[in-house]
RNA sequence: GCAGGUGUAAUCUAGUGGUCAGGAUUUUAGCCUUCCAAGCUAAUUACCCGGGUUCGAAUCCCGGCACCUGCACCA
């Protein structure tokens, strides 16, 4: 085994399809990579295989919602504010700092300040570096999402998403009804997202046009335990928490029952995570989850867990899973008005009594005519506390009004109260795709002293399932292979067939893309009908007969180890 | 964005201010070949882009772009 890095990942990646750098012709552009063909069938099985852990067996809906968002989204979302931080960077030392940071104690706020206003203010009080003392450069804008117009001349100011979550919070009333107004539910999406980052680096980890798989799932903040999580309290999982920040393997019940997680949805998260990257194939001993720290976790987060996985670069998070409370939420109340909250049914009725307002219509009526309606309504929302003087201060539509007592009664009501409203917490898996490729294929990479490349990919994650040769491409097995091979392709498996050149350079083919099967028809076939199944990962091979070849080819994808097969042949 | 390094074919690379560049792998066609990158023959493909210096630049200089490393950034 050799030693290599991410760069012979990559220049395999490029060579065989996977990956290309994007407008390669016009020298190219970083942070942009396009997927070949290879690299997209890659990219469509784990799409498939993470749908089918979301939205087959954790029962998620699926949405596909806008790239392009108007301004007020993301200033909802927090992106607006925070992607657009003002820079300056210090002419000597190099070093970067937030402007309005530099001006806290010049100004009461700011933050509020526009470029202009602050570029203007560090100059006049001649700020400098307050590490070197070196001149600083003038205020930069550091703009991490694409902006753009929404319509024709001036238009609206838009942005793309520089994440899918927004689209699922934004649909959320949508989706509360689809799920047929119960908690807890959950949804997600697959697609692509943008950031304009400062420095692309590291091939595809950090790109400025990337692919998400993104899961939202809406719990009651008063219960955050999960049901299926006593199936897999027993499980083993390695956390690095942010206590000590050193790396401990222990059970997932371990982990809650000791306060290590949080809670027990978290928990249940990062074991599905857990399980779908092993299965995409992320080496189970180069990965782990990490806790975010204090400070690096969003102010609002509850907990964090990122799946980190060892690459050439380090290790580098591919998967965070965060309790995010009710931030997103409330803030989309907060900027829509609309009510994004859950109604949480009491297994009994309460039955309350409380003070209120009995408006005394009759005269109203005469006296706020049009309005009276409206005002009416108004005293009965309101709090008896606010009866003052023998009045009461009410806001009707926008206005404050004085309502004087002769035009109501205050009495006892009995209320009968079928729950509350909540709004719903946040569990959110996030999945970078990306990068979640490119870790598979350089986890899958192996080059012996030979320079001879295979590829361990996965069943699920590798593009081509199994090659498909004919021994000569003569003497009619070369047509055997071809029926051999269509009528895998019939039965939904993707193949590839080659009669080039030798046998041996067309089994070193097939290893260097991790394609895990291939099947040789040689002479032997027309003796007693079988032909040879080859293993990737041994070179061994078993006899099958070509009748019920398909049956073995699917049994052999799904898991069945060869030597388990070679008994049963 | 800053500093340093690098840029020759699909990939890895040799090379020099002076015959429009050599090798290996790959790919394609053919010969050969009864299971693991065999051999033979032939073919296709490159000096990152732009400007300057020079009789002459792939080579030296400047600018741009891309990649690598470090710094910064990473909601």
């Amino acid at each position: 085994m050799k030693e290599f890095n991410a760069g012979d990942v990559l220049s395999l990646c490029k060579r065989r399809g996977f990956i290309y750098p994007a407008y390669e012709i016009y020298g190219g552009i970083a942070g942009l990579y396009d997927y070949g063909p290879l690299g997209t069938q890659m990219k469509t099985n784990l799409i498939n295989l993470w749908r089918s852990i979301y939205v087959l067996s954790e029962g998620f809906i699926e949405i596909d919602s806008d790239i392009i968002g108007p301004e007020i989204v993301f200033k909802a979302s927090g992106h607006a504010e925070n992607f657009q931080d003002l820079m300056v960077t210090c002419n000597q030392c190099q070093e970067s700092f937030r402007a309005d940071h530099l001006a806290k104690d010049l100004h009461p706020n700011p933050g509020a300040l526009s470029k202009k206003d602050l570029q203007a203010l560090l100059r006049e009080k001649n700020v400098i570096c307050p590490l070197c003392k070196g001149d600083l450069s003038d205020v930069e804008e550091f703009n991490l999402m694409f902006k753009t117009k929404i319509g024709p001349g001036n238009g609206r100011v838009g942005y793309l998403r520089p994440e899918t979550a927004q689209g699922i919070f934004v649909n959320y009333p949508n989706l509360y009804r689809y799920a047929r107004e119960q908690l807890p539910f959950g949804a997600v999406q697959i697609g692509r997202a943008y950031r304009n980052e400062i420095s692309p680096r590291q091939g595809v980890i950090r790109l400025r046009e990337f692919n998400q798989m993104e899961a939202e799932l809406f719990i009651d903040p008063a219960n955050k335990s999960w049901p299926r999580f006593k199936l897999i309290r027993d499980v083993k999982v390695r956390l690095v928490p942010n206590t000590d920040e050193k790396e401990v393997e222990m059970t997932f019940g371990e982990a809650v029952d000791n306060g290590v997680i949080k809670h027990e949805t978290i928990a249940y998260f990062v074991w599905v995570t857990q399980s779908f990257l092993i299965r995409a194939g992320v080496d189970p001993k180069r990965l782990r989850f990490r806790q975010h720290l204090r400070s690096e976790m969003a102010h609002y987060a509850a907990d964090c867990w990122d799946a980190e996985a060892l690459l050439s670069y380090g290790w580098t998070e591919i998967v965070g899973v965060a309790d995010r409370g009710a931030w997103d939420l409330t803030r989309h109340i907060q900027y829509s008005q609309a009510d994004l909250s859950a109604f949480k049914r009491f297994d009994h009725p309460k039955e309350v009594e409380r003070q209120a307002f009995k408006p005394k219509y009759g005269l109203l009526g005469p006296e706020f005519k049009a309005r009276s309606a409206k005002v009416g309504m108004a005293l009965e929302a309101a709090d008896v506390s606010l009866l003052k003087d023998g009045r009461v201060e009410i806001d009707v539509d926008g206005e404050m009004m004085t309502i004087p007592e002769k035009y109501f009664d205050v009495v006892l009501v009995k209320e009968k109260i079928n729950g509350e409203k909540v709004i719903p917490h946040v569990i959110e898996p996030s999945h970078g795709l990306d990068r979640i490729m490119f870790t598979c294929l350089e986890h899958a990479y192996s080059c012996d002293d030979e320079n001879y490349v295979r590829m361990g990919l996965t069943t699920a994650a590798a593009p081509i399932k199994v090659g498909v040769f004919p021994l000569m491409a003569k003497d009619d097995l070369d047509k055997r292979a071809m029926e051999i091979d269509q009528m895998l392709r019939e039965r939904g498996i993707a193949t590839y067939f080659d009669d080039s050149g030798t046998i041996g350079r067309r089994y070193a083919r097939m290893d260097e893309v991790g394609t895990p099967l291939c099947i040789t028809v040689d002479y032997q076939v027309f003796e007693d009908g079988t032909v040879t199944i080859r293993d990737r990962d041994t070179s061994r091979q078993v006899r099958v007969p070509e009748e019920g070849l398909a049956d073995v080819v699917e049994k052999l994808l799904k898991g069945i180890k060869f030597d388990q097969l070679i008994g049963k042949v």
